[in-house]
DNA sequence: ACTTCGATCTCGTAC
DNA sequence: GTACGAGGTCGAAGT
């Protein structure tokens, strides 16, 4: 990894034409090749960067560029698309430049799938007397998350999502459509299922007969644990 | 910012849990107090980090840590929520400090509000004859980007996109659903418009009877250019 | 390989 | 401020 501190301005064109204006920024290139413009604040995104596979080639500035004060430019080409970047020199102010080696990677815990498993094991958290038919309900467009029955023995699709929007009630509401043709399911109660629900896809979901249900995931989590202590 | 490449372990603590293996990666800490941990390679995304606000604490390392070879934890916490993020550093390879100043900020060109701009001023790119009623026409569920009339005097409701996807035409519908309820509009044509619409959602669209428009967004940004110098 | 969907999403913008 | 949609989204999991 090469890490440079440098004056310069960048300019961007592919998916869209951007351009950085003369200041102080931290270059960094990374060993795949890939580049990033950073500042000295913001969140993780960088300014400006390109993705691998990308090349850089290092080129004198024009004429023009030169007299503006230009002391090289860095083109940095996308291999697969025609993204190109140009990063104008004007002053290298520090550089620094290591071999990191291997690097092991993320170990990532704690997901979404769990409020899926949370739910399957305290349907109570539902409603009192349900009964689990199965998680995962393979369907010809997909699976349902969660398939059970009320106390009624009626059969209910629960779609969870962490954050309810639109699209979580279209895919409930077409999963619905289908459960509903087969009349050993139908009628199927549509229940969507969230920690949190936006108003707009509340009020859709409530237009179309389907339930709304706000899950606490620490107090589930809560509960599991109460659980594992009890059995 | 202050650079540091070191050999490190880093522990995550919020949304999810997460750690990093011992291995050497760069530490970018910002000057509004965040930290970015990058490997070689991948995106522009960190393996790690603590957005701003937060700040950052050096501890010594407990007994057992001391042993396995750490020599400093760095304690980072985020200051409105609970997350926090420990670095535990085994050795600092090097270091570099320097303040970049002041950011201009970057300048962005060819969004998508812009294609609705020029749509709505080229009307003649979707129809010969077609005249605006009105862009963003405001409706319960939401804005129609263009709600515009044909030659015959149709009313005609156009959903813009960069990229065209099942999702806009899932918008659209419900748009065009809502809006031949209304006797003074009915029947309402459907215009799904994009720089590029993707072979599925282009099925479904036509499937429900809507049509598609891709867009050429240089050839537009070129005809309002020639439009301004001729009015 | 391609598609779909979640994300410690981030980022802008309208309200 | 919050809420909502778009992103040069990124990244993983499944097909």
């Amino acid at each position: 990894m090469r890490l440079v501190i440098a004056k310069c301005t960048v300019d961007y064109a592919g998916r869209l034409t951007a351009h950085l204006p003369l200041a102080n920024r931290l270059l960094m290139l990374k060993g795949d090749g890939s580049i990033l413009v950073h500042s000295d604040s913001g969140s993780y995104k960088p300014l400006n960067w390109m993705n691998p596979p990308c090349s850089i080639t290092v080129q004198e500035p024009e004429a023009e560029a030169a007299e503006a004060g230009v002391i090289e430019v860095w083109r940095v080409s996308q291999t697969k698309t025609a993204d190109i970047l140009y990063v104008s020199i004007h002053e290298i102010i520090h550089e620094l430049d290591h071999h990191l080696g291997e690097e092991p990677g993320l170990q990532k815990d704690g997901v979404e799938a769990h409020l899926q498993e949370l739910l399957a094991d305290q349907l109570q958290v539902f409603e009192e007397g349900a009964t689990l038919i199965r998680r995962e309900y393979f369907t010809a467009i997909g699976p349902v998350d969660i398939l059970c029955k009320d106390a009624s023995g009626q059969t209910v699709a629960i779609e969870i999502k962490r954050r309810g929007e639109i699209d979580g009630v279209e895919q409930l509401t077409r999963y619905l459509d289908l459960l509903n043709r087969d009349p050993h399911l139908a009628p199927v109660r549509g229940v969507f299922a969230a920690q949190e629900i936006k108003p707009q896809a509340r009020t859709i979901a409530e237009d179309r007969g389907i339930e709304c249900l706000v899950l606490d995931y620490d107090v589930m989590r809560g509960l599991e644990t109460n659980q594992s202590r009890l059995f």
